[in-house]
RNA sequence: GGGGGCGUAGUUCAGCUGGUUAGAACGCCGGCCUGUCACGCCGGAGGUCGCGGGUUCGAGUCCCGUCGCUCCCGCCA
């Protein structure tokens, strides 16, 4: 027998009066006693098979089929009459009238339901090639395929070589917690996984491969979460001679091309830009979902001579006052307010107060009585809230004000339903280019120690805490979708940035070295973006974790259960590798 | 590292304030059925209530511990 098909799930009603061979699996048997019906399931999708009695040989098998059982079935693709077609398969305008069927396969008794929603994830991903027959899997992943299909096109139509990195990298101390690979050959010394690709690209550049682009597998040895995985694959470019418009235009066409052809939707070009101060200022966040207004606003400087001692306090000693406006917040009750202090106090904050304006302009709020009528006309026209608004307030260093407002805004903007659906796309730029760690007293990088600094902060080490970078980052209804920047290609600027950093010079030698020989030696000015590949999957597959939109996925801790990974090595193993484990496993 | 949630037939769940033999649906097994498409009808099997301990005359239910999964915070240049 051979295997030549066709995708049963494809058939239409053009298809009528073929001879076809099809093969797939039994979705579902309904069995008369006298006609079988079988849904045969591909691909394609869903088709189906009729088995009449007088089909001698393929009537026998057909009451032993059951679900999940491979076929192979031949016979003749029927138009079928009006009454029986089944509109709601793409294929149910026909069926085909079964002449031979083989049984290929028989299933197990399944461990779930593959039409059952809710099944528990590890039972799903313990059987994932289960899991991944079932139709809402196959449109993820398939919209994975079209994702990348899409991205592959975009950048060979603009000149891009996709090119490959290595997977065995240099291991660097900054960043995220690596994977280490020892090896055999070399006892004692180890390889680590690539957090990206970072400088194996700009390599690339500096050897004159002006645009290049890979869709890379990452590693970080790191805690999970819905949208973070151990094991990811982004979108990575880079690109000699760039300056950062050209690649904000390239990826908002990629974009609108994405969204064109998997969501239906136009995306508005160019996308907003917004600095760093600004998106921290009005929306307390380095990501800022644009869904809803309710912008944050400073009232610090209202507030200087204030009788009111709670904000008072705050403000001499160098803190702000900061606040929102929402509407629909008027039927809000004391325990609504207590609950959103308590929000407030889960995110670090001292509380949040609360004013009303109501019909009329006046203002109904615990703390009224405390501020002038001047000050509270100041704070109302200021963060800009009308009739039936309540404005919300933070008073706390600016840090401290900062992380509470964000998600209060969020979660402001959620409860009382401001959030309109859409996509809106923002860059945000110039990002502060280090980070004090005051527990450490040391500077950090707050990107990475490649990014360049923005111009105005050539010098960045005269006061680094003012310095911007030159790096932006993408953002999507409030989630990072991507970020980049322009990198240090003069070798003193990186070097300025290591020393900084606390890289002493023989650090830097020991790990970057190449990178520094390779900026020495003819580097143009370069720079690039990564995008989270799985992320924008679940974006366009509207899934809600990233492990419905990755194959075979990991769960919390790195743990495949369908593999059982991770394992433990053999002594002889470790012995090989010149390890030794200074405590035996628990 | 910290906090929350969940864990009962193969699966998804119900099981009240502790009280007979722990239920339902789907799946599975057997039988009947020639136009179904979540086919229908009849019958049947299937449970260490995650695990361990405690309280009690009596624990799926209450308490303590533990394991597993998951979500969030920390962390993720």
């Amino acid at each position: 027998m051979s295997y030549r098909t066709r995708l049963g799930g494809t058939l239409r009603r053009g298809d009528g009066g073929q001879r076809v061979t099809v093969a797939g699996w039994v979705a579902r048997r309904r069995d008369h006693g006298g006609l079988v019906f079988v849904d045969l399931r591909d691909r394609g999708g869903l088709v189906q098979l009729v088995i009449d009695p007088d089909q001698a040989q393929a009537h026998g098998i057909a009451h032993e089929l059951r679900n999940e059982f491979v076929v192979q079935a031949e016979g003749v693709v029927e138009p079928r009459s009006a009454e029986t077609v089944n509109p709601k398969l793409p294929s149910g305008e026909v069926e085909i009238r079964v002449e031979r069927l083989e049984l290929l396969a028989r299933c197990a008794v399944l461990p779930f339901q593959l039409d059952e929603d809710n099944v528990d994830e590890t039972l799903r991903l313990h059987h994932r090639y289960l899991d991944l027959r079932r139709d809402q899997m196959r449109h993820n992943i398939h919209t994975r395929f079209r994702l990348t299909q899409i991205i592959r096109r975009h950048m060979e139509d603009n000149e891009f070589w996709e090119l490959e990195t290595p997977i065995l990298y240099k291991s660097t101390p900054e960043g995220a917690r690596e994977f280490l690979v020892p090896t055999s050959s070399r006892p004692g010394e180890f390889y680590a996984l690539p957090q990206s690709p970072q400088t194996f690209k700009q390599l690339y550049a500096i050897a004159g491969y002006e645009r290049y682009y890979q869709i890379a597998r990452c590693f970080r040895d790191e805690a999970t979460r819905a949208d973070r995985t151990q094991e990811f694959t982004q979108l990575d470019i880079e690109m000699a001679f760039l300056e950062p418009e050209e690649l904000f235009a390239l990826l908002e066409q990629l974009f609108a091309r994405i969204w064109h052809e998997l969501l239906g939707a136009e995306l508005e070009t160019p996308f907003r830009r917004m600095t760093w101060d600004e998106a921290t200022l009005r929306y307390a966040s380095d990501k800022p979902d644009l869904r809803f207004a309710a912008e944050i606003g400073d009232v610090t400087d209202l507030l200087a001579g204030t009788e009111f001692k709670a904000f008072r306090g705050v403000v001499d000693g160098g803190g702000v006052v900061r606040g929102l406006a929402v509407p629909g917040a008027g039927g809000f009750s004391r325990k609504d307010f207590d609950d959103l202090v308590e929000f407030a106090k889960g995110w670090g904050g001292k509380g949040v107060a609360w004013l009303q304006v109501q019909e009329g302009g006046e203002i109904r709020s615990p703390i009224a009585k405390f501020l002038s009528q001047a000050e509270l006309a100041g704070i109302v026209q200021r963060i800009g809230a009308g009739e039936g608004d309540t404005i919300f307030l933070v008073a706390d260093a600016e840090e401290a004000a900062v992380r509470v407002l964000g998600p209060l805004r969020l979660h402001l903007g959620e409860r009382l339903g401001l959030v309109e659906p859409g996509w809106r796309f923002v860059w945000v730029t110039d990002f502060p280019m280090f980070e004090w760690l005051a527990d450490e007293g040391r500077w950090k990088a707050s990107h990475n120690p490649f990014s360049a600094p923005a111009p105005g902060s050539e010098e960045f080490w005269s006061d680094p805490a003012a310095a911007r970078s030159y790096q932006y980052d993408l953002v999507l209804n409030g989630n990072e979708i991507g970020g980049g920047s322009i990198r240090n290609h003069r070798p003193e600027t990186q070097s300025k940035v290591f020393e900084l950093l606390g890289i002493s010079a023989e650090r830097a030698e020991e790990n970057f070295s190449f990178l520094l020989r390779a900026l020495a030696m003819g580097a143009p000015p370069h720079g690039g973006i990564a995008f989270g590949l799985d992320r924008l999957a679940m974006l366009v597959a509207e899934a809600d974790s990233l492990r419905e939109v990755i194959a075979f996925p990991k769960g919390q801790g790195g743990a495949d259960p369908l593999t059982g990974a991770p394992s433990p090595a053999t002594p002889a193993t470790l012995s090989e590798l010149g390890l030794r484990l200074a405590a035996p496993p628990a």
